[in-house]
Formats: structure tokens, sequence, C-alpha cells
RNA sequence: GGAGAAAUGGCAGAGUGGUCGAAUGCGGUGGUCUUGAAAACCAUUGACUGUAACAGGUCCGGGGGUUCGAAUCCCUCUUUCUCCGCCA
């Protein structure tokens, strides 16, 4: 959420901003979020008033009480009915106000960064970083989906059965290859000072709302009506969360963590061959990397990250490339988002494995997040994220691209962690 | 699940209807002293909103109510603790 005054004090900037993201009525809502600002403040002095002279009456007449002038203190209480009434009234209208601007605030998406190119849709997004050479595959090579059942690692069918269509079951060597990927990529991060958390894979509304995926995101999460919780979409939620109503001092900075969680998404109504298999699942693991940080830092804090990845892509030695998301495509709270793709040969196609996103101060203002700086002044901080790896994909890429006549490759840098070097 | 107790500033902890935004201690910050540090002493130290700056307003777990006036009384929700039950 963008902060108010932020609108106040830099509208052409706002505009121009939106505006790159194709962001439809920009200055209709930006005016309106203007007006309402204004009318709130105006009733607010109001209502301030108000109160501080009903205020002053009651201290006087606790005076007058406590001094035994009851007559005339009864006579003052009559004059409060009038101010009573009209509390009320500011009350309800300021209220009135600050909600319809919380709402106007809430479909305001953030300002991208002036990195970020102009552009529709992923067509153009900008491709900044390439690497790994596409393998060539033997004859016969096949999509991880029908490998998994080749080698019975991965059984789609009997996740149907269990839970419904994408929510698959890994067997044997495909479960432990998944535990593998899992505890390197913690280990990774653990190694360059990202501190391991577990976290609660639900959410309650609470949280939803403070990293943005609440009001406008609901349709994509599982509710339980029961208990009013949410299953997290990713590990972004909880973890972020933790600094939810937290005022930092400078030298907290830079905050790093990582986590491992499943990610339940409902990703309604798509269906056919470029979702099959593990390309799309309602259920999936990812290993989260979570920032918080000086906002004069916050840009490289993200190219920090970006390395990060890219690290362990090449240890993986699976080919891919980053792309610099266009305004269209940048995700609603994000101001600059990488999103890493991976080839698969199978497939012949780009997957996307991993997003790293700096959102800046949109999320903080949400969650309350400050520090206190030098000079004592309080002030939003930055928080960023990505994953570290999302597994699904990464698993189909090294599925289909280390397939072999004889059997499925292991990566050399998992095979400490698999204790087996193929899958046959 | 049953019975009881509690929730106050960074922490501990007073306060049960009126100059209480809140005693006191610890912690933090600045200073005196010291070669330096510790100790001691002095001063200062909650958040949000608002203003050019004052002023003003709001906040004692959340929400609602009683009252001229609520940290304090009532209702409700949440959380924590103790005992019992159940349980990986």
């Amino acid at each position: 959420m963008l902060q108010v005054t932020f609108i106040r004090e830099n509208k052409e900037a706002v505009l121009k901003g939106l505006a790159k993201r194709n962001f439809q009525n920009a200055e209709e809502i930006i005016n309106k979020v203007l007006s309402t600002d204004e009318s709130k403040r105006s009733i607010q002095l109001d209502l301030d008033n108000t109160l501080a002279e009903s205020n002053k009456i009651s201290k006087e007449i606790g005076i007058l009480f406590k001094s035994g002038e009851r007559e005339k203190a009864e006579e003052m209480k009559a004059k409060t009915a009038e101010l009573k009434e009209k509390t009320a009234t500011l009350k309800e209208a300021f209220q009135k106000e600050a909600d319809a601007l919380l709402d106007l605030l809430y479909q305001i998406p953030n300002i991208p960064n002036d990195l970020v190119p102009a552009g529709k849709n992923e067509e153009d997004n900008e491709t900044v970083f390439e690497h790994g050479e596409i393998p060539q595959l033997f004859e016969g090579a096949l999509p991880h989906w029908e490998l998994a059942s080749k080698y019975d690692i991965i059984d789609f069918e009997l996740g149907n059965k269990i839970a419904g269509a994408g929510f698959p079951v890994y067997k044997g060597k495909g479960a432990r290859l998944q535990r593998a990927l899992i505890n390197y990529f913690l280990d990774k991060n653990t190694a360059a000072g990202y501190k391991e958390v577990q976290v609660p894979h639900v959410v309650n509304e609470a949280s939803g709302y403070g990293t943005g995926q609440l009001p406008d995101k609901e349709g994509q999460m599982y509710h339980i009506p029961a208990q009013d919780l949410y299953l997290i979409p990713t590990a972004e939620v909880p973890v972020t969360n933790i600094f939810r109503d937290v005022l930092l001092k400078e030298k907290d900075f830079p905050i790093t963590y990582t986590g491992y969680t499943p990610c339940f998404r409902v990703e309604a109504g798509s269906y056919g061959a470029h979702v099959r298999g593990l390309n799309r699942l309602h259920q999936f693991d990812k290993v989260e990397i979570v920032r918080v940080e000086h906002p004069e830092n916050s840009y490289k804090a993200l190219d920090g990250m970006v390395e990060h990845v890219k690290e362990i892509l090449q240890e993986l030695n699976l080919p891919y490339r980053i792309l610099r998301l266009c305004g269209g495509d940048t995700g609603f709270t994000s101001a600059l988002t990488y999103d890493f793709e991976l080839f698969s040969t199978a497939q012949d196609r780009w997957l996307e494995i991993s997003s790293v996103s700096n959102f800046e101060s949109f999320q903080a203002n949400r969650l309350k997040l400050r520090f206190k700086g030098k000079d004592g002044k309080k002030q939003l901080a930055h928080t960023l994220n990505g994953s570290s790896l999302a597994l699904p994909r990464v698993m189909a890429g090294i599925l289909e691209n280390y397939q072999t006549p004889e059997g499925i490759k292991i990566p050399e840098v998992l095979i400490p962690y698999t204790g087996f070097d193929i899958i046959n």
C-alpha cells in the first residue's frame, strides 16, 4: 500500500508509474484518494476540537464535584449532551472517509522502479542474463510426467484419488530427490547468511492483509472457514509477517531469513498441456528467502539475491535465463521483479522457477514495519523476497535435462543429499 | 474438553471512576567523574495522528457498552498461565 502523503506530494510520479503498469483509471482513482484524504482530515480537525471541548468540560465537572459544588456540576453536565451527539456524528463520518480511503489505497499497485520496462505482458519482459548450454537429448527423450511414471517416482493419479488434481504423491527416489533439493537449497541459503525459520503453514486474516494477498487475491488462497485461516500460498506470507507491527533499530539491518514450506494455490480454471505434470500444482514445495533492508540498501540487496540464486542454478548445471519483468507483468506489490526461468529441453519451453522482488515500502506500510533512523525519526523499512528455489519445476528440469537412455542422472552437488547417482 | 487466574510503555511491575499517558525498578540515550572502562551520580527516554511550529486528538490485548468522565465498571472475542482430562 502506498502512503497517502507520498501520493499527495508526488502525484505526477505516481501517475507516471501507474501508466507504466497500464493501470486503468489511474487519474480518477488518485484524485479520489486526494479528495477523500482531504475530507477525512477536515472532519478529523472538527472532531478533535469537539473532543477537546468535551475533555475540558469533563475535567471541570470533576473539579466541581470534588469541591462540593454539585449544582454547578449538574449544570455543566447538561452542556455535554449536544457535544456528545456532535462527536458521534463526526466519528461516524470520519470512519466512513477513513474506510473509503483505505479501500482506494488497497486498489493501487506499487510504483515500478525506473529500471522496469514499459509493457503489457510477458512478451515485453526483458532478458537480462542467460547461462548454460541447452543440452541435446537423445532420440526418445520424454517430458517429466512420462519419466515420473516410467520410473515410478511421482504418482499424479494417486494424488487425484487422495486429494484431487494438482496434489501429486512423490515416491521412492522421487521423494528422496525432492527432500535432497530442499536440504540443498536450505544449506545454500544458510551458508549465505540467511537464518533458517520454520513457520506456520496457515495464516490469519491480518497476515494476509500484511503482505497484500488480501483483500485483492482472496480467491487464490485456500480458506478454512471454521477457524478463519488461510493456507499459505508462499512462505513469504508467514515469514514477512514476523515483522508486522515491528519497530526496528538501524543496527538490526540487514535481516535475512530463509524457510521451507509447502505452498497452496487455488490456481482456478487452467488446464491443458502447459500445466501438465509438475508445471502447475495446487500444493508444491518452495524454499524462500526474505530480507528486510534499509531503504538505501534495498536495491543492492536485490542484486545480491539474484546473484545468490544464479549460483545455485549454476551448481545444478541447469540452463536458465533471467528476465526483468515489464510494468504489466510485475506483481501488484512489487517495484522491481526478476524472474528466473529454466529451459526444459523435453518440453521445449522456459519454466519459471524463481521470482525475486523488491517491494520497497509497499508491504512495510501495510505491515507497519518501521525503523528508527539515526536522527530518531521513524521510517518504513524495505522488504524483499525471492524463491531459492521452487521445487517442482526444478525437479522437472532435472528429470528432463539429466535423462539418459540408462536413467536419470543426479546432479553432482545433490549426490551427497540423495545417496544415489541415478534413477533407473 | 472442564475449572480457575491474568493481559498495562523495550522488559519487569504499581495503579480498581476524575489534573493517569500512567508510580517504581531494569534497560536505552546524553552528561559528570575517569587515561579508558565499570561503579556512582545527574538529565532524558512510549506509539499514532496533527501543525510551519505550538496546540489539539487517539492509544493501558481486540471490539462493543455504561458514565459528564474509564487503564479502572459491564458484555464479548482473542491470547497466556495453573489444575484436571485427552493426546503425537
